[in-house]
DNA sequence: CCTTTATTTTCCGATAATCGGAAAAAATTA
DNA sequence: TAATTTTTTCCGATTATCGGAAAATAAAGG
């Protein structure tokens, strides 16, 4: 991890080894096995000619599988074009991952002015922007409870005051959506709503961004409306995956 | 990575620890440690409540990484959205990882046929089908020379003779797209161009893929020239990052 | 609710792989 | 061609892994 670490901060230029040893502290002759391992396993890349490291592509397919984590990512895809159409703002995809909200897809609006708050890619912990919000919000108490006492001091450095957000949760809560008013960066608004099982418990969250003036009381409901469209249209599509029994024991004797 | 292959293949609901053990054939303290150290790394995600393992999302934020190898990424956003409108075929991006063409992403167009050959993270050798044999085409002959000796039994899985590649590749080079009139798949057709670098060596491939009907005589031309002229925007907007100059040492003392 | 069974987690000694310094080999620059 | 930088190989000391087995935990069946 460490060396994939290095090579993701890296640039688009690809790093030498001895990049890599001087980065990562380790040895030259480690950092020459760790790389000769990853490369053979296609999780570094090697161009031979200009003898430089890129993180490899296998990474490609092994995330195209990691989003399909409970179907989501088939049934999102036309909603998200959809919203941004409408919205003609930047529309995001998130979704859990231990303590973290992670944007999985991003598409940006018409709309001149972009807000580019989140990388595909990027994790924030839960509670720490709208989507991000909408997805704690719509967790089960307990476990909601837990993420809150856990992740204090995380938050704190977002300026994510405790008593503020339990507070805005229970906002979220009521109202079916969570509204980031420029608590993060000035000026800058968004909202969102959760994706839900049958059970109410979040998977994922659809947000909106957009500068303060285009999320004001009469478009911000309409946006509210669109977005929960939306959700809703990816838990009737994919109910089936969302909602299927979770077995947790097979109990028959395996061969 | 036998645990992440494994996860990778084992659907959208996550496997089990035991589940994990079966499939690898390892012991079962050792998955628990593998499992144990990937989680924390982020490469894994735990659902505690299921008790289910599913593949990570900090693969996403590498995979975002890894996808900006030359920054191509960033340039061919606009003209694989741009070619899929005017086509309304089926649009893939490859890059090269190793001998293999790897599609790195795909747009649908509106055609109701679709044909999707291609799953985003998909690897074929070097050669097979279109957009794969515009990139072996256009690499360094020394280079081509190397891949078509190296891997000559694994084209041939797909049905490839190595005398009718080396032919198609000179007939790709002199035309400047490569043409893939069903030898994959009966009735798909798929045409490939380059997008290469100003010395004249692939760094990716543009391919559309259709049915034999929507790829035949005058609108297969019209499909290449859109092709091309999607190349040449990469090429052009991206030239800077494409054609920097590969400083292969950098011979200063460093501090 | 209690028993049975499946699954996860911990423990620990034998084994095997890693680490990292150092030297050799290869590649690039001046 | 000589001087550096960088990559690759070598090898002994150290350390982590492996995997069997047992303990702890969790779920299923009555």
């Amino acid at each position: 991890m460490a060396v994939l670490d290095i090579l993701k901060a890296s640039g688009t230029h690809g790093l030498r080894q001895t990049d890599i040893v001087e980065a990562s502290g380790l040895g030259g002759a480690v950092v020459h096995r760790l790389l000769t391992g990853l490369v053979a396993h296609g999780l570094v890349d090697h161009n031979v000619e200009t003898n430089r490291f890129f993180l490899g592509l296998k990474l490609v397919s092994l995330t195209a599988a990691a989003l399909d984590r409970y179907g989501i990512a088939r049934f999102a895809d036309g909603p998200l074009d959809q919203l941004m159409r409408e919205t003609e703002d930047t529309v995001y995809l998130s979704l859990i991952s231990g303590d973290d909200s992670v944007c999985v897809d991003r598409r940006e609006g018409s709309f001149p002015i972009r807000t580019l708050t989140l990388n595909v890619g990027d994790a924030r912990p839960l509670g720490v922007g709208a989507g991000s919000m909408a997805l704690l919000a719509f967790q089960d108490d307990g476990v909601r409870q837990d993420i809150l006492e856990r992740d204090l001091d995380r938050r704190q450095n977002y300026g994510i005051a405790d008593d503020w957000l339990r507070d805005a949760l229970d906002r979220t809560r009521e109202a079916g959506f969570a509204l980031n008013d420029g608590q993060i960066i000035q000026g800058m608004f968004a909202v969102g709503v959760p994706v839900c099982r049958s059970n109410g418990t979040a998977v994922a969250a659809l947000s909106v961004a957009a500068i303060s003036d285009r999320l004001s009381d009469e478009r911000l409901s309409r946006v509210v409306t669109l977005l929960k469209s939306a959700a809703a249209t990816i838990e009737e599509t994919g109910a089936e995956v969302l909602n299927s029994p979770i077995v947790k024991r097979y109990n028959q004797k395996r061969t």
